[in-house]
DNA sequence: CTGAAAGCGCTTACAG
DNA sequence: CTGAAAGCGCTTACAG
């Protein structure tokens, strides 16, 4: 059976097409007994607007892309789930890519979603990113843009994101008070805006309580794996046999140091402490649990949503949306893998 | 700048609409002449066409749309990245909605989709959905419909799913084989195909090796989480001080059980042996590493998409698709929560 | 080989 | 309060 037109209803009640439509967008300027027969028998009919007519008549799609490196990853999960959520509620709908962190694919897919032209993009940039002429190429249409935790600084648009220098400070600071006093890294790749932020706020925590920093305590961690974790858990004790305090980037790094720890049988947090980040919910789990940065991935998700809804309004409206750089709060969370802070 | 349109290249040229439309798409009557030089101002301008007008025409959207339960979740998150990238490469883009385990969000979904007119749908059922009326106006619409891992047996639909039931009869025969005689298990909730499936696997491979079935010893986790792992690992040691063995679904149950195992000094696999089910990355990792059975959740979400490619493609040909059940392979991991087999 | 015309299904400025 | 008409940007059957 097929999809009941407009013209249809027009025909049978022996009105203009025009006036059913009126009638359906409750337009004031339709009699009452017109709109109550039209709203009746499109109720019958069970009428739906086509939207690919609509979407050429209203040039909108009602629906917003998002670009990410990796979809199996409890964070960019989590993150998407709070965009897909917050904007059914809008009445939008959300395409999902994934750039594999490579710059090429994320080119390609921005086209792809220009393409279809969708109302906003959202996105989360590749490491491998370091030329922004496709988003750019965003900006420059004029088609609402929002970044989100992993972003360029140099781009200008809309950004959602923690302020990530001073949660690794706060985390790093957290090892300090404890006690610490020659505390590793194990930092992320060297390109991604956030591992660069984190390893500061990590090395001017440091400074600012008079440690020395010393950059053979920070290995770089390509893939922020568990295996990662393992491997430089063991390197970094056998090549330093003082360390006694580690913050990693993220918590499954951490996971993995830990079990290596735990593997030699030195003792956290007496012989070693350790701190994540990112507060995934295994790091509650694991013995012994996980002191970490929470990153509130659904809620970065939902407001990066937001933002974008707020500047699509404004663009239909004809208004010009100053970008704005929204961070949000993150907090140390205490668990067994620090010590306590002394009285 | 607004974007390129068919009509001005016409213009440009000096040549009508249809025959740039046909230069464009390669139409064998049209002049070598005329197609290079529409092909180079295309090219120049940037023309892309507008996917609005495509759609309206052509009555296609290029678009599916994949719901399921819960984003958050490592399998399902393997299961849309398989999708995605499937759809990505033979030129579908793919709109995500999550349906948190109520039948009624479903349905709403369901509803948008079809309102979106897009192309085909992928699902995997709410615990809830007992009634199945949306998904079957789906497939009378005769819109391509390809159900996967949380199916149901009565709709008549295309599903790819594993043998849940061989699964779970390999998992717990394996725990006969090395040696255990009271064999529990932590089943999934009542509703969902799957864990009767797995249910009735373990139970069949109790009554095929002569071992009573014994009721009191299969526990209903509702959320699948880590910390009802935690709690009926408790509840069972208290019940059943004879447990010998644990069938548990999924991993993160087994995962939970075993910490509580750990903890209190229960060895594993020596008192108790422990199999999960989906082999989680982080099984591998935690000690001892759980003996599972792998359900491949990138594979399973690729293969859904190709199959919805086929019919898809039947129905453009008007062909008639008959509906197609594809099992896929699971296989027994070995690992360390489990004894060796006996010589 | 080229193009005029119809039509996909809607929205909306305009006339009456 | 109602409706004829234009138009969004394409595709394609048909005529020449």
């Amino acid at each position: 059976m097929k999809p009941v037109t407009l013209k249809q209803i027009a025909e049978t009640l022996g009105i203009s097409i025009t006036t059913v439509s009126k009638a359906l967008k409750d337009y004031p300027d339709v009699s009452k007994k017109t709109k109550a027969l039209v709203l009746d028998l499109a109720e019958t009919l069970n009428y739906r607007p086509n939207t690919f007519a609509v979407n050429l008549r209203t040039k909108e799609s009602k629906t917003i892309g998002i670009i990410i490196p990796e979809i199996v990853h409890h964070f960019f999960s989590s993150v998407i789930k709070g965009i897909v959520g917050q904007a059914e509620k809008k009445g939008y709908l959300v395409i999902i890519l994934q750039s594999n962190e490579s710059q090429e694919m994320e080119k390609k897919q921005i086209n792809l979603l220009l393409d279809k032209r969708v109302d906003g993009i959202l996105i989360s940039l590749a490491n491998s990113t370091v030329d922004f002429s496709h988003i750019n190429s965003v900006i420059e249409r004029n088609i609402p843009l929002v970044m989100f935790d992993k972003i360029a600084k140099i781009v200008n648009c809309s950004k959602v994101i923690i302020d990530d220098r001073k949660a690794a400070y706060t985390a790093t600071k957290h090892l300090i008070d404890t006690g610490c006093k020659r505390i590793a890294h194990f930092r992320g790749p060297l390109l991604p805006q956030n591992s660069i932020d984190r390893f500061l706020g990590y090395k001017k925590a440091l400074e600012d309580h008079g440690i020395n920093y010393d950059p053979s305590l920070v290995y770089i961690c390509e893939n922020l794996s568990y295996e990662e974790g393992q491997f430089f858990a063991r390197k970094l004790i056998s090549e330093h046999q003082d360390v006694d305090g580690l913050f990693t980037n993220p918590d499954l790094v951490a996971i993995g140091a830990i079990s290596v720890f735990n593997e030699l049988a030195i003792k956290v947090p007496d012989q070693i402490s350790v701190v994540g980040f990112s507060n995934w919910f295994m790091s509650s789990a694991i013995t012994p649990s996980l002191t970490t940065i929470n990153q509130p991935g659904y809620k970065i998700g939902k407001t990066a949503f937001k933002q974008l809804f707020k500047e699509l309004k404004s663009k239909k409206k004809e208004k010009y949306y100053p970008p704005k750089i929204i961070k949000l709060e993150t907090e140390l969370i205490k668990r067994n893998s620090t010590k306590d802070l002394p009285k």
